[in-house]
DNA sequence: AAAGAGTGTTAAAATTTGTTAAAAAGAAGA
DNA sequence: TCTTCTTTTTAACAAATTTTAACACTCTTT
């Protein structure tokens, strides 16, 4: 596993050092830069996962440098440092560019709280919903992931009609899948002819199940499907 | 234990995954949508136990999400998140389709508050919510998630229809089961045609049953029809 | 007892689904 | 570009499910 990126713009030496030392125990790779000039150099030449700024910094502040790198096109999830003494519509006018901000004195607790909630949000991909991508159904497992269906020892790859189809199925198991859902979902559209697309998908999906006769797709007749397994 | 899962629908990506981390520190199963139709698609898509929305959000905000939702039939408990410079008498509004809500800026350990609170309320009558759906009826057995009748050795596959009815008519058995109830239940409408339709329905179910003479689907004349089984 | 509304029953009609195979569309290489 | 392979859609027919229609019967009310 790869160590995730922090670039650190501080310009207190002796924060800056502690937080870095902190920072690196709980396994991020961290680079310090004692201004936000050195900072904006160093960001240019490599890549990182996310920014912790302070604000207040000689030279160029925290918040013209997220604005410089914001100028770029750059998304990069940046945290904030600000003093307690600052004003509350000062930190408003920060938030728009940053992810999140937090106020010194800070317990170095928080700090990582914040970082690791950002760091996870990132590794999912960057999907807001987070769906679940690995499924038991009976003595088969199903990752909707990897798109593949495994009985035993047998794994059988899925297009990816059949994976979001079977995908939607899990989500509802034991639970009637609407067919209109179904179709606005995976085909975008709803009308004859995609639903009797559908009908060829569940057929082949019944297929591939058959292995275990303890699970099953039932037709809810005018209604749509259902994954049942219990 | 399976975990709950909340669907939480909240723009403010800040607020939105601080509160996804909080809950999922607490063993809750955390969905965030970034905005009201999201939030509609997904919902459709999965089965959650409770909903926390963001009362202002683009697109579709909290009450109008609620009520599409509301008007699918569904009855999931629903947490409003609201700013507390709405005036009292918005809020009244939306009290009609949440179970509650709460005002920001709020703690995070009052929204857990509210949410253990529906959740407990959830797992004790989730004994309600959870129907049985093994029945004896007379010398026969019937599977309502199996859909099959079995008396003896012969198992009979029933269709849809025919196994919502015989589940309405067990759950009231020895009870009348209201004509307009069954049909507003499984027919989502009482009409001329429905009404019949349901007859055809009955006839099918007594000639199913007609094995065991101790048993009987009796017509209450204007009123609907009772499982007799003493 | 007569009339009207409600129910019992059967069968035909209409709709929906199951299944297989061929056609079309897309993707990957040569 | 042409070929080959995979994926998806369309077509065709079979089967299952549900609705509608038709007619007989029952219950309630007058």
């Amino acid at each position: 596993m790869k160590k995730n990126k922090i670039l650190l713009a501080e310009d207190d030496q002796n924060l800056g050092t502690i937080l870095q030392d902190f920072l690196e125990i709980k396994n991020y790779d961290v680079t310090l830069a004692v201004n936000g000039e050195k900072a904006f150099e160093v960001f240019q030449t490599q890549n990182f996962d996310m920014c912790v700024f302070d604000v207040m910094m000689p030279k160029l502040d925290g918040f013209n440098l997220t604005k410089k790198i914001r100028e770029t096109g750059n998304e990069i999830p940046i945290i904030f440092l600000t003093a307690k003494s600052m004003s509350q519509d000062k930190i408003e006018g920060f938030k728009v560019g940053a992810d999140d901000y937090i106020t010194k004195p800070f317990n170095t607790e928080e700090l990582l709280l914040r970082i690791t909630a950002i760091m996870r949000r990132l590794n999912k991909s960057g999907e807001t919903t987070a769906e679940p991508d690995e499924f038991k159904i009976g003595k088969y497992l199903f990752n909707a992931k990897k798109r593949t269906l495994t009985i035993d020892k047998n794994s059988q790859k899925l297009t990816s009609k059949e994976n979001s189809l079977l995908k939607l199925l899990c989500l509802k198991k034991n639970d009637i899948l609407e067919r209109s859902i179904a179709l606005k979902t995976i085909w975008k559209e709803d009308n004859y002819f995609t639903s009797r697309s559908m009908d060829v998908y569940i057929a082949k999906l019944r297929n591939y199940l058959k292995d275990d006769a303890s699970i099953e797709i039932i037709n809810i007749h005018g209604s749509g499907f259902k994954l049942q397994d219990e």
